[in-house]
DNA sequence: TTACAACTTGTTACCGGTAACAATCTATTA
DNA sequence: TAATAGATTGTTACCGGTAACAAGTTGTAA
């Protein structure tokens, strides 16, 4: 039964023959109340329909139950990251709002958090790739002005801050080591835009893969994209005009992998007998890829999860007082996933 | 400066010496404050570092000038479509909630919108594909008890329902009629389950194009898929392996396209040559396909601000009291992209 | 001069909960 | 038997705004 207009406490209270706190006790669960009035308080909630207003809640304790996701419009978010981030905070209890950030300025990332500060959200998790300058904001010291915690996504560790990211480094390296272990010594390597962290970090992966087996790490093997498939197409052939001696490539996407792909076949160029392409993140469409993509996972539904129950752990932290670590990050691995654009020489 | 602790609107009122309604009239941009007042008012504003709650504003309110979209697992949810939406929310005043829900039973769902009900949340965007019984629940009359706007995306048009789809429909006719005019006469079809809306919307724009043009339209000719490149590779491959006649498929999303070109190169059959292949989406990867695929655009940024649109309209409806339209619908059109996969004959 | 409208400001009550503390009652212990 | 702890319930104040209405001031028209 809905009621014509929203049930109070103070109904329930008159109906059960007892006072508003007692309702709340109830409906809060507290063990301090007597099996009986407990059972006449649940009967009166029930005849009513009554339902606690989560804003009266949210006033009265000065919290939301809310935690803020911040995004960009660099496309960087994966739909799995939403749901996993999703799913995680409704398991915690917690709501997820969204907010878009268009320009990482102090002024801008001051006012997006006052205004989040305002709505009382009780976190923020900031899904922001680490990209540029993006990060500079971090210098004004407004984030311990702020009393909010945030957990930043894919970001380069920095004291005072919580990470949470994928190990990009290792996922290069296990990338490139798997080229190697196929017998290829001549390893060139598309890369994101150089301003994004994470592509440093897989070039980073790259050479130290190269390092470790003694092969040459030569810069005119990194050709930088932009992550989209036409760079890829373009760096590739490119690559492959100039340089007839690479046989293998690590791309940074797999969806610049892709317009390495097709650079390869627009020059004839047999994958993977003649090249060895790997690709990075196992989006769905690499496994139908021509040929199919051997490629390394990430896991982005459990990184939206992780982040979140991080942030959860960090606002209890908060609310009880203690004082927070001054850096944390944590750190997520890969998997290999080995289909035929590696194939064995 | 930021304060140490919150200041709120009566500190304001007494720094300024006015009263706390005075204070509120300035922060609202009410007309009717003498000049003076109010820079006496901005002052102590700006003095103490002032910012209304908008959680003690949503209490006495009744409203939170949030917008809840509901999603599901179902990955439908392009990352475009939430970008598009939170921009246009926040450009509109509103602020975004993000929900899932599992499961689409009529208890399920009254109680997702009960608890969006006890957040004072405006409206809802329910952003889950309309798939097989899952809109079952709006025969239980939820709805009209519920005294919550709710927009629908992606949905079949129903009495009582506002909903913001594209015509999928318009758009199928539109990629079938393109092979058509290539000169193709024998066209399959490979389809989304039969299950979605969507997927039966561009069966039947298939078959209006064939009718039109007064070519067979065979069942047989249709091939069921999950939208999964891997789907779409088996599919083509069943097609290709029983149907030697067909010289041109329209496959219904662009993932299965992918597939569907993976299957033709494997069995050493020529796109375009002798198999015209268009999509639907215009993925961006679909740019770099081998070869670079035709396809339909979709632009989900724009689905998500309509969406959004539409539902703040509705929402403003409400409130001011007006009954509404018992049933609304917003139809976004497509473009077609010509790339090689479709080549003339 | 009076009356009335328009503008400006204040007062009071209320939105619907929770925190903190007080009060009552019962059972156990000294 | 009195003191005290523990369980249960109530009281009061408060979170921080806004709605509705009242009241005072000023200017203009009758």
């Amino acid at each position: 039964m809905l009621p014509e207009k929203r049930v109070n406490i103070s109904q329930v209270a008159a109906l059960a023959g007892v006072s508003k706190q007692t309702v709340s006790r109830v409906v809060n669960a507290s063990p301090n109340v007597a099996k009986e009035t407990r059972e006449r308080v649940m009967q009166a909630i029930a005849q009513l329909g009554f339902r606690p207003s989560a804003t009266a809640r949210n006033l009265s304790q000065g919290r939301s139950y809310t935690l803020a996701v911040v995004g960009s419009n660099l496309g960087f978010l994966a739909t799995d990251l939403y749901q996993g981030a999703a799913a995680q905070a409704e398991d915690m209890g917690y709501g997820l709002l969204l907010r878009t950030l268009a320009d990482s300025s102090v002024e801008q990332v001051e006012a997006l958090l006052l205004s989040l500060l305002d709505l009382q959200v009780d976190g923020v998790l900031w899904a922001i790739p680490d990209v540029g300058g993006n990060r500079a904001w971090l210098d004004s010291g407004l984030l311990s002005r702020i009393p909010l915690p945030v957990v930043f996504m894919s970001s380069e560790p920095r004291d005072g801050t919580v990470t949470v990211s994928f190990d990009n480094f290792d996922g290069a390296r296990i990338a490139t080591q798997h080229l190697i272990d196929s017998g290829h010594t001549c390893i060139a390597h598309l890369s994101g835009p150089l301003d994004w962290w994470v592509a440093r970090e897989r070039v980073r992966g790259w050479r130290a893969a190269l390092t470790a087996a003694a092969l040459p790490v030569d810069d005119g093997l990194i050709v930088e994209g932009d992550w989209s498939p036409a760079a890829g197409e373009q760096a590739m052939g490119r690559l492959l005009d100039t340089r007839r001696d690479i046989d293998a490539v690590f791309v940074a996407n797999d969806r610049m992998a892709l317009g390495a792909l097709l650079a390869a076949h627009r020059r004839g160029v047999q994958v993977p007998q003649q090249l060895a392409v790997i690709g990075f993140d196992n989006i769905i469409e690499s496994a139908c890829f021509h040929p199919p993509l051997t490629t390394v996972l990430q896991d982005k539904r459990h990184h939206g999860e992780i982040a979140i129950a991080t942030l959860a752990r960090e606002v209890e932290v908060r609310l009880s007082g203690k004082p927070l670590a001054p850096r944390s990050t944590e750190e997520l691995g890969h998997s290999l996933i080995v289909r035929e654009s590696s194939g064995q020489v």
